[in-house]
DNA sequence: GTAATTTGACCATG
DNA sequence: CATGGTCAAATTAC
């Protein structure tokens, strides 16, 4: 309801600030002249840049929140089994098989990473070589499928186009992370914003599921939903994995692959790859296109 | 010894 | 029949 949305989307108005100040604060950085032996600018960068990372992710896990949210709010507006965690795909307007366990169908969206790792644990139980494709596709499942019952699975393959990146179908949603007891438990950790280094500590191994603010995580960043998305990207998704996507999830290169010692790099558009522009757009703004019109009812 | 991964086989779908 | 998704035995890693 509103009333759950309302501080996640206060939270995420504060984070969208905080990093928005990282982001000027590493622009100034960028902009000292290396003067000054002893004072190396990389490393302030790197805290600039590793704060900004951790606020996308605040952002991202904040807008998962808010989706969880929205998805529990709008479910006498929206079509949802109750029962079953994952929202229902229309059939008919899946032109292409998803084949699903018990034939359900789930939830759909895909990402684009330039890594595979999302901060989930998962388990791989399959690979398969695509017709047409170089690189196989690859099939994981939720580690803890077994012990929560959690169906929460997702398809990862390189693109063609920039085998850099990894194109990743998430079917399903996770409910291992959201039995109610360990929801309850654990709903602060989720939420709470670690600059520091150790925010993989922030969440042992008994809320594994929750996506962390480590080194290697891609960084999920944002998500639209298929009728707010016109990237051009999701044109080279290769077949069948984002034709259809119920989401799209753009997410971030990881700033120091490229952006650090680009020229061009712009401190503003450094971290997120947005459909939007940053330019210097007030947050408030990114937030309004951030959010899916599903919740821009919750939040007025 | 246990858990995770690999990989070929099987099955469903178009 | 071709292709993609999943299963499950075998293998590997810890």
């Amino acid at each position: 309801m509103a009333m759950a949305s309302a501080p996640a989307c206060a939270a995420s108005e504060l984070v969208a600030k905080g990093r928005k100040s990282a982001a000027f604060l590493q622009a100034m950085l960028g902009q000292q002249p290396a003067s000054g032996a002893g004072a190396t600018p990389h490393g302030l960068q790197d805290l600039a840049d590793e704060i900004l990372r951790c606020c996308d992710r605040a952002l991202a896990a904040l807008h998962g929140a808010m989706e969880e949210a929205a998805h529990a709010a709008a479910g006498s507006a929206r079509k949802r089994k109750p029962e079953h965690g994952p929202v229902a795909i229309p059939p008919a307007t899946s032109s292409k098989r998803i084949r699903l366990s018990g034939g359900e169908r789930a939830t759909r969206r895909v990402e684009k990473k330039w890594t595979m790792e999302d901060g989930f644990i998962w388990r791989k139980y399959g690979q398969k070589d695509i017709h047409g494709s170089k690189y196989p596709r690859l099939y994981f499942r939720c580690t803890y499928k077994e012990d929560h019952g959690c169906m929460a699975r997702r398809q990862v393959q390189q693109s063609e186009a920039d085998p850099s990146v990894y194109l990743i179908n998430y079917f399903g949603e996770h409910t291992c992370c959201r039995d109610d007891d360990v929801f309850a438990a654990e709903s602060p950790a989720p939420f709470v914003i670690n600059f520091g280094a150790s925010t993989r500590d922030e969440y042992p191994s008994s809320s594994p599921c929750w996506p962390s603010c480590n080194e290697d995580d891609g960084g999920l960043v944002a998500s639209e939903t298929s009728d707010l998305c016109h990237s051009p990207e999701e044109k080279e998704l290769p077949a069948g994995m984002g034709n259809e996507a119920e989401l799209i999830v753009e997410s971030t290169p990881v700033p120091e692959l490229t952006s650090m010692s680009s020229p061009e790099w712009d401190p503003l558009d450094g971290c997120l790859v947005w459909d939007i522009g940053f330019g210097e757009c007030l947050f408030d703004d990114i937030i309004g296109e951030f959010t899916p019109l599903d919740y821009v009812g919750l939040f007025q």
